[in-house]
DNA sequence: ATGGTTGGCCCCCAA
């Protein structure tokens, strides 16, 4: 017999300011895991009933004031796992990891928020770039030194790695999310052990965003839309993956979020 | 080449 775990990432832009909408991420897609990142919001101030509310009560969170933060609501019980890289040595709430128990099965789940990396794809002129290239090349090292098992790995990685995963790839490459730099040392740190579950199911060919900047009067005519949010999964868990979905008319919920949530199947 | 919008917080920063 199998088990059906379903888990949803969503970049939600201030988890007090959209909570109501995680009712709404609840109704249409009955996760059993949700990862959300820019909480924006210390961990003494987060809204301490949601989890039991959404049905999803087990909860845990590193926040930080003004900005970044990531958290894990899950059905089951979970655990942090302690001892992580604290990447960059920046001290900042870019991550957080869970372990699972299902059945005889230990799941491993990585939350990750990658830095943006502001403006000017240069990182002498722009530190901020330079940050992003270096925790994602941590990142992979990390995986390299202990590849995953039973491990998923979501979150805004701010970082489309593939031509279809922008609306237009020639006029991105020198755009901030769609660099040759940041799509080698992408691929790189998915190649130390995951697979791109969302393009398991999606031929390269056609094109998939999950967010769509808040600068265009109208998101859907233009659909410039850029896929920044990522669901990994080790390889051992290749078998198990059942479906995917984005849910894109997130993106026109009420006062919504400029990323929308991505969800997959998996059966252990 | 530029501007466009949003959230948090304390007036400008990060995205």
């Amino acid at each position: 017999m199998s088990d059906q775990i379903i888990v949803a990432t969503w970049n939600i832009n201030s988890v007090r300011l959209r909570q109501e909408l995680l009712f709404k991420l609840m109704t249409d897609a009955a996760p059993d895991v949700i990862c959300l990142q820019e909480t924006k919001v210390p961990d003494e101030l987060f809204p301490g009933d949601l989890g039991a509310q959404l049905g999803l009560p087990h909860v845990l969170m590193r926040g930080m004031k003004g900005y970044n933060g990531v958290a894990i609501f899950s059905r089951f019980p979970i655990t942090i796992q302690s001892g992580m890289p604290d990447w960059c040595a920046k001290g900042d709430c870019r991550h957080i990891c869970a372990k699972m128990q299902i059945g005889n099965r230990q799941i491993m789940i990585h939350n990750f928020y990658v830095p943006a990396g502001g403006d000017v794809p240069d990182r002498e002129i722009n530190p901020k770039y330079g940050h992003k290239l270096d925790f994602i090349a941590e990142a992979r090292a990390h995986f390299e030194r202990h590849p995953p098992v039973s491990s998923i790995l979501v979150g805004d990685l701010n970082i489309a790695p593939m031509e279809n995963d922008v609306w237009n790839h020639k006029q991105l490459l020198g755009v901030v999310s769609h660099t040759p730099e940041e799509t080698t040392g992408l691929n790189a740190w998915r190649n130390a052990g995951f697979i791109d579950a969302v393009r398991h199911f999606v031929p390269d060919n056609e094109k998939l965003y999950t967010w769509w900047s808040y600068r265009n009067r109208d998101w859907r005519a233009s659909n410039r839309g850029r896929r920044l949010d990522h669901i990994w999964v080790s390889r051992d868990f290749r078998n198990g993956l059942a479906y995917y979905r984005i849910l894109t008319n997130a993106r026109d919920w009420d006062r919504s979020s400029d990323h929308v949530p991505v969800i997959i199947g998996l059966n252990l």
